[in-house]
DNA sequence: GCGCTGTGCGATACGGTGTATCTCACAATA
DNA sequence: TATTGTGAGATACACCGTATCGCACAGCGC
């Protein structure tokens, strides 16, 4: 009784609402525009000015228009998150072996965040159950099901979870730091002055003896060559564990 | 010539603002104070209702007040997230084996995120340089510097960057799925009828067949339980590229 | 062709946010 | 005691997500 959908019907989920009462010509917006408009927003200006005012506007809409096709601003970005999923295309069913399969959705899955950065901001944030989300997951387990070695689904799924907590966490990482350099980095000269002195300050404390190690020996590989080898070490360590 | 800040002195950082001019009696107010509001606010109404306002309020001063303290909502933010790293308590520096001392810190740190989800959502989303955050990096390092096998500082950064990376996937799953659970589970009749069909209908697609197997033949294993297998995996495969 | 009726759109409104600015009471000094 | 400087609070602004409401207009019956 508490709940406000229709008695007869069965509550109405987000990926699933239907176009709107397909009345032939007035509307020109579609759940699709408007997700498109969101992500190109995001894309140019960043996810924190995404509201539904101004992809309203950018529809030439008012606000209250997108209220047709969404309920809320969460499902607004659930949808924009799937939308990047689509665009990651899963490996060829192909003879490939399950690492090769399991290596192409992460580093597709990095470099769709890096083409959207925001989807960085929305990974492991909230459940994601969309259609494309589904078969991003579905890529993952069916190239493993059926792989040697995996005997039990549960290893199936111990695996892909693992994977997929270090790429979560990986291109979160990359992301904030590629912000960070952006930020400071426009000129080199700017990060000296700002972080520098604390940095230096914080490190000559004498408390963190191994940071400066790192600071003064540590050659900086680049992104990918640290992505890689991080996806290497996990992939290695599922490896340990299959059925010999 | 642009910088804001005062020509002869450097840009005041974050982490190290003073407190304010030490006017003996009238202010109640410290940057501490502040951070403590702020998280026991987040812990009980979670994170979205943090607002300087209510902060404020809570401790009985004009929202304005606290720009005498914190520059921007973004330092509170990260002030509060190095509160949480500074209940982390690094492992003993005794005789501990490296694989010992970073599974003590995982495992810390998502029971700290456990008391605090909202440490969930800024896990990973702004570089995290405060006093406490760099100890704990200190920690992770130091208990691999001088361990056998890892030769080179590079080796040691990859690794503690790749454990590092799962825990941050790992933990954010696990409060997504806990905060899931617990919206829909108040009642268990409520996740069948919501996303019980949608779910049933997706999967009924056949576009998912490997998902089916999952939903009908996978065992659930708590999330001590797969937090800790993912961990061991992730350790198993840092240690497959030692200099043996 | 005309009038009615229903509906979806837009404007308006509300409570909230982060933050800039302005004012004024007060405390310390001359 | 008069003055000055400072910090706290009130006020203000632009923007947000979203509820509500009134109206123009399309579709239909006569």
């Amino acid at each position: 009784m508490a709940t406000p959908s229709e008695p007869g019907g069965e509550p109405r989920l987000v990926w699933e609402r239907p176009e709107p009462p397909s009345r032939p010509a007035p509307s020109p917006l579609s759940r699709d525009g408007i997700v498109r408009a969101a992500v190109e927003l995001a894309d140019t200006d960043g996810l924190e000015s995404v509201s539904l005012r101004k992809v309203a506007a950018a529809l030439g809409a008012g606000p209250m228009r997108l209220y047709g096709y969404l309920s809320t601003k969460d499902e607004l970005l659930d949808l924009m998150a799937d939308a990047v999923y689509g665009e990651i295309t899963p490996p060829g069913p192909a003879a490939e072996d399950w690492r090769a399969a399991l290596r192409t959705l992460a580093h597709r899955t990095r470099q769709a965040a890096r083409r959207h950065e925001w989807f960085a901001d929305l990974l492991g944030g909230r459940p994601h159950v969309g259609p494309n989300a589904l078969a991003y997951l579905e890529a993952s387990m069916a190239a493993l099901d059926d792989a040697p070695g995996f005997g039990h689904i549960d290893t199936v799924m111990q695996a892909v979870s693992t994977v997929n907590a270090y790429v979560v966490g990986a291109v979160r990482a990359e992301i904030t730091e590629l912000r960070a350099e952006r930020a400071t980095g426009l000129d080199e000269r700017q990060w000296q002055d700002a972080f520098g002195p604390y940095m230096g300050r914080m490190l000559a404390t004498g408390r963190y003896p191994t940071l400066v190690k790192v600071v003064t020996d540590a050659t900086h590989p680049g992104p990918d060559t640290t992505f890689d080898a991080g996806l290497n070490y996990v992939l290695d360590g599922i490896a340990t564990h299959l059925t010999h």
